[in-house]
DNA sequence: GCAGTATTTTACTATTTGATAAAATTTATT
DNA sequence: AATAAATTTTATCAAATAGTAAAATACTGC
């Protein structure tokens, strides 16, 4: 129950039990929409047996928001500079549409927390963000003046990427409503509507 | 509070005062983690004399939806054959911009419906969108089989360009924390930033 | 196998929540 | 002003919720 002492094999086990049945509850109703009850019964437990591995309800969801903003911290950090800026950055656009394809319950649960505001401390949220962040928007500023990408604003340049390819995740249901039958090609065509648009606006004229 | 005779003069001002209290509450809380009893409060009023103008919590949730999905409608309606198409797309781009300005708590609310699944009925929420909807992407398709507009997917240019205009009220926290300072700016930004970029994308070669 | 620790179960609680019944009051109609 | 209808207040409730205490069981290292 200690959180400093290091996990014991049963541990590892059961707290990764309970994070993927809270991840699914929470993903689905939202912090407060879900139940601790609900994720013990998901987890296939008792809710004092799964308050053992965890303090609270939000020790719970915090455990499972650090983890998703270092799921995406990965991708960001994959770019580097390169002799090719234009197509780093579209791998970066098709990183994070296969992170929205792969890990959509991840992309809502973070998509959630900030819709409310950030409301459970916005330091352990975006503070593991900030440096790389920074360092990447630098990067994207030293290819514009280089010449090497058309000189757009860096920050709205991610903002765009984020909003573009997050959408496909967090809006899930609208687009499956608006794109009746093209579900399962859906992220094949966004990427070919996505690359093209992103190549023609980096490209310096 | 029969809900199908029409509202007296009290109950226009009453119902006002609530639904207004109620975006509030359900845009930083959402639907679970608003309380109605905090609603009422807020509203300066008890929670039976708001249950008298409301049947119940879900009830107040469903007219703020669909008020809400109204006010989508009007800059999509908007969208209508021109000799400029890509002047008409960039209006369309603009009147978004402007509604998340305008309308964050509105923008927040509908986003949190879709994020958790849209769990109150589908067909409340799509439905009155839905003819429009494909109505404007038979129109964008009409303009790229008149080679007026660049071929590219009208359903995931919709979609872009609802992600890339919304994003900056539902993301909102996460902008002002990546871009300290800018804040006052920042829309003005993101047209500055978006209309090139799809400009550029829809310009026939 | 035993002692000590880790884990789980059982029983329980305090609070918040959405909601209702019925009495009291205000407002509208004549 | 009298009456009926609409609105509000007061008192109350049942269900769900997060969380706890303590006893019982399982596991681990020796």
């Amino acid at each position: 129950m200690a959180t400093t002492e290091k996990p014991t094999r049963i541990q590892k086990v059961r707290r990764e039990e309970i994070l993927e049945a809270a991840l699914e509850e929470f993903a689905q109703h939202g912090f407060r929409g879900a139940s601790i009850n609900k994720i013990a019964a998901r987890a296939e437990m008792s809710t004092p047996r799964l308050l053992y591995h965890f303090k609270d309800k939000e020790a719970l969801y915090r455990a499972l928001l650090k983890s998703t903003v270092m799921l995406w911290h990965g991708p960001l950090q994959m770019l580097t500079d390169t002799d090719e800026p234009i197509e780093e950055i579209c791998a970066y656009i098709r990183r994070k549409l296969e992170m929205s394809r792969k890990f959509p319950r991840e992309s809502r649960l973070f998509a959630g927390e900030i819709l409310l505001g950030v409301p459970l401390g916005k330091t352990e949220v975006f503070d593991p963000l900030r440096e790389t962040f920074d360092a990447k928007i630098a990067l994207l500023q030293r290819w514009i003046d280089a010449g090497r990408i058309a000189p757009v604003d860096p920050h709205h340049l991610m903002y765009s990427i984020w909003a573009t390819t997050q959408h496909y995740a967090d809006f899930a249901p609208q687009i499956a409503e608006f794109s009746p039958g093209k579900v399962p090609t859906l992220f094949a065509e966004a990427e070919g509507f996505l690359l093209p648009m992103y190549r023609r606006h980096l490209t310096v004229a």
